[in-house]
DNA sequence: GCATCCCCCTTAGCACCGTTAAGGAGAACT
DNA sequence: AGTTCTCCTTAACGGTGCTAAGGGGGATGC
């Protein structure tokens, strides 16, 4: 039971965040779930950011990514690239937001230059590659920043003003935005059909 | 000078975020930007968040997002959309922060459902309709928010870094990202094009 | 003209936050 | 055996969002 890490504390720091959110996520609160006292992560950790930058690099690491497999099409790869993010970004709560307010480490870069080098191997400019990769990720964060951030049912007020709104109340009753898998897949499938248009012409 | 009120507010809300950004800001330096004690504050928002949802439907507001104009095609109106949701995003500090840690107001959807609703006239199912502007307003989001979190030139040990990534540093190099405004219409364009291919088939 | 009410702000304070300073226990090296 | 280094402790500082209680002053009722 005895020894902290920098590991240790990233794997407590993303149990804690489970249980209570971001913004419910203390130095202290962490601190007691390890039965030490505050000043002691500090030991590990320069800075609360610090940590959530570790915790960010670890849900991401976890998240599988990697350039193409053999003879896998490059619109493929790039679903399943984006769905692989998402499934981490997902895997904890506020997991969106933690990753977009982290500052990724330099040495997550070395990943993604395998990823943009197979891109280019694969007919890819430098710069389209790079802004084709940014821009999925830019919608999946966008996308998963959003669904996290639904609570539960809506409420009252929403239901009620959503009675005089004729065509968003058709839009969700036909399954627009009912299914965040679907929604997502809506965005995912427009982006790479329109990398495959921009790149055509 | 005297009297307070939720316009007031969130003026000088607005004014201090852009000085001290969404994480230096307090209820207690905004009530003394307005010489007066904090929990006066409390009187016209019963908390903070209620106060950032204000904020952030000003900014919301003052986009001037809208339904098309007569006679003009359809994708010509979602790039004009998006360039203007991005442009009140960057109006205000941590302006995309803002808007996506904020709920938006029930009544903010009249605005919306006129759009949808001349989407549909335009030949958009409902579903589609939203899933085609939820998805550029989700990857408009997603872009803003990071291009804010840049804080500066890169540091030394982004640029050490760097030097063992060649296809990284050949995207940058010819432009891949360095130009924001270049780099949101590239998305831009990929996710028009792509809701143009989706719908044809 | 007086009393009442209500709006809007004040003072005081609670529980919590991230972080630092200083020191102490114990293992590890010389 | 003495010293150094690692890793944790206690104490505390200045800050946070927010609540409780009350006061001043204009509008309203009689």
């Amino acid at each position: 039971m005895k020894g902290l890490s920098r590991e240790v504390l990233i794997d407590a720091g993303l149990r804690l965040l489970d249980e209570v959110g971001l913004d419910g996520l203390s130095v202290r609160k962490l601190a007691a779930s390890l039965d030490v006292q505050s000043p002691a992560l500090y030991w590990h950790f320069k800075t609360k950011q610090e940590l959530l930058d570790g915790m960010a690099s670890a849900v991401i690491q976890r998240a599988g990514m990697g350039p193409p497999h053999d003879n896998e099409p490059w619109p493929e790869w790039l679903r399943r690239r984006a769905r692989a993010y998402r499934r981490s970004l997902l895997s904890h709560r506020d997991g969106a937001r933690l990753i977009t307010s982290a500052r990724r480490a330099p040495d997550a870069l070395h990943g993604f230059e395998e990823e943009l080098a197979a891109m280019v191997r694969l007919g890819f400019t430098p710069a389209g590659a790079l802004l084709t990769i940014m821009t999925i990720a830019d919608y999946t964060n966008g996308f998963v920043l959003q669904e996290q951030a639904t609570v539960g049912p809506p409420g009252e007020a929403e239901v009620s003003a959503l009675a005089q709104l004729p065509t968003l109340t058709a839009a969700f009753q036909s399954g627009g935005y009912q299914r965040p898998d679907d929604a997502f897949e809506h965005g995912l499938a427009v982006l790479v059909a329109g990398t495959e248009a921009v790149l055509a012409k």
